[in-house]
RNA sequence: CGGGGCGUAGCGCAGCCAGGUUCAGCGCGCUUGGUUCGGGACCAAGAGGUCGCCGGUUCAAAUCCGGCCGCCCCGACCA
């Protein structure tokens, strides 16, 4: 028995913890090129789950998608100054193709809104032509110095939402709408609970009137940027000259949104839910959501067993359960537990001689310690009504989690102490940019958000004005 | 780009700091056969390595020296 089994011990060290149950569940392996990650078939299979709860909540309200070119024109990039600003140190850049020096030089796409809003400008010729909602599944390229699997790489996989209106009041509505819309996939589906709020200007998205986000704590007590959507307003449209005639006839440019979620919410699965045994996946994002594994001894226990398997693979797969029959006979049962354990398979079903002989069936829940038996007869309901309560579970322990490790802060003094300890921090903020700088500076914590959540009234814990602005502060990812 | 660490079998590592018959080793995994199987089974037999790359020192280099390359972790930029 090797010491090499596991994962390193979460409390031990959490980043190599991290990495360790990336690599060791094959949810993901390092690629040939610095900073790119091969998305390996199980993590992958996670990521797939996500895609089909977003995109249904995406059609539901109104989007469609569609599929925009990786290449952008170096002079599409230049257009929208704040843009350019923000993300062009960290493009790559095509400079040769068919073997001949290009004479622009394209970049990859870091996000597409420049590509988009240079499309939406041969679209858009009436209030008639609006709103333009339209999303895309794709992958973008952005040159970080620092990489971190799921986190931040080279290359990940989103989608981007990139809508257009009449109105910045119908703009501002459907930012919102879509920050909902990710709190719900969020909090309902990875069991992730976050704080909603709104960007301060040090910190939103360069070209956005306003960053909406939502920010969740991990397991190291920092914070985590899951979701954001952006009110554009008409820097876009003025950027790339993109008018509409309105119905008093008049021009006006048009009012922009943009939104998205990335592969990065695999990462913050794993350090939300994970322990020291490993991943835990929610039910409703796992690949697979049961796992039966078989023991047996003798020939005709495996023939029993098998059969009695077979009727239970058929009811789950009537049911709609992603499950997976483990059977194979190399490795040995306790084996088979240590090993779904640590890829974090939600609900593991036993099956042996006893179960057979008593016609029930024994389950282990990943989330608590413990085993207990139900009858084979109900398996489906049991099995449904588990995973509920797993998912539940999941969520109310992050969230118990994220309470006990959030303070309220009234002086900069205690946001010092907050910010040594880790966790969350809310105070009352009335200070200005340079004012924010300093202190991420000072405390190496950043304004995560101002919550929609608002209460009372008090003094801005840096400079003592009055206020009834309520912030987050955190140590962030 | 700064700081730290690491490149030796598929994976994890020991051996380098006192160069040479403990120098090509260990654990896991893998292959074959058998016994096992309700919490990471055991026995036996096997396969598997340009010691990251280039150069230098030396009778002799995984080991010492120089250079290069790559990766990971910690900081500054970011979903």
């Amino acid at each position: 028995m090797g010491e090499d089994r596991g994962v390193t011990q979460k409390s031990k060290d959490f980043s190599k913890w991290y990495t360790d149950v990336i690599l060791r569940c094959e949810l993901a392996d390092y690629g040939p090129v610095k900073g790119t990650m091969v998305i390996r078939p199980y993590g992958y299979a996670v990521w797939e789950n996500i895609q089909k709860i977003a995109d249904k909540m995406f059609k539901e309200t109104g989007h469609v998608n569609a599929y925009f070119p990786m290449f952008i024109p170096e002079s599409f990039m230049k257009k929208e100054a704040e843009h350019v600003e923000g993300f062009a140190p960290e493009c790559a850049v095509v400079t040769h193709g068919g073997g001949k020096e290009l004479e622009e030089p394209l970049y990859v796409r870091p996000t597409s809104e420049t590509i988009i809003w240079a499309m939406y400008k041969k679209w858009i010729k009436s209030y008639r032509d609006l709103p333009i909602l339209i999303n895309q599944w794709a992958n973008v390229v952005r040159w970080e110095m620092r990489t971190r699997l799921f986190l931040r790489t080279t290359e990940f996989l989103w989608q981007e939402g990139h809508t257009a209106h009449a109105t910045y009041e119908e703009a501002e509505e459907e930012a919102r709408r879509m920050i909902e819309i990710y709190r719900k996939l969020l909090e309902d589906y990875l069991a992730i609970p976050v704080i909603v709020g709104k960007k301060t200007e040090a910190e939103k998205f360069a070209g956005a009137v306003h960053t909406y986000t939502v920010e969740a704590m991990m397991g190291d007590r920092k914070a985590l940027q899951a979701g954001t959507s952006h009110n554009l307003g008409q820097n876009f449209a003025k950027a790339f000259d993109v008018k509409f005639l309105n119905r008093e006839n008049e021009l006006e440019y048009v009012y922009a949104t943009s939104w998205g979620v990335s592969t990065r919410l695999i990462g913050a699965v794993i350090m939300v839910h994970g322990d020291d045994k490993g991943l835990v996946l929610p039910p409703e994002v796992a690949p697979y959501q049961v796992v039966i594994v078989p023991i047996w001894k003798s020939e005709d226990e495996k023939i029993k067993i098998n059969e009695y398997v077979r009727n239970i693979s058929e009811k789950l797969n009537a049911a709609g359960i992603r499950f997976y029959y483990d059977d194979r006979e190399q490795e040995t049962p306790g084996w088979k537990f240590n090993e779904w354990e640590m890829r974090g398979v939600p609900l593991r079903l036993e099956i042996g001689p006893r179960e057979v002989a008593s016609n029930s069936v024994m389950f282990a829940r990943r989330d608590v310690p413990g085993k207990e038996t139900g009858s084979v007869e109900n398996v489906v309901g049991l099995v449904k009504e588990k995973l509920t309560v797993i998912q539940q579970n999941l969520f109310k322990k992050a969230l118990k989690f994220r309470e006990e490790n959030t303070y309220r802060v009234s002086s900069y003094d205690e946001l010092n102490e907050a910010m040594e300890r880790g966790g969350f921090a809310i105070g009352y903020w009335a200070g200005t940019l340079e004012d924010e700088r300093k202190i991420q500076e000072e405390t190496k914590a950043t304004i995560r958000c101002i919550p929609f959540e608002q209460e009372g009234e008090g003094k801005c814990i840096l400079t003592g004005k009055k206020t009834s602005t309520l912030v987050v502060f955190a140590k962030s990812y």
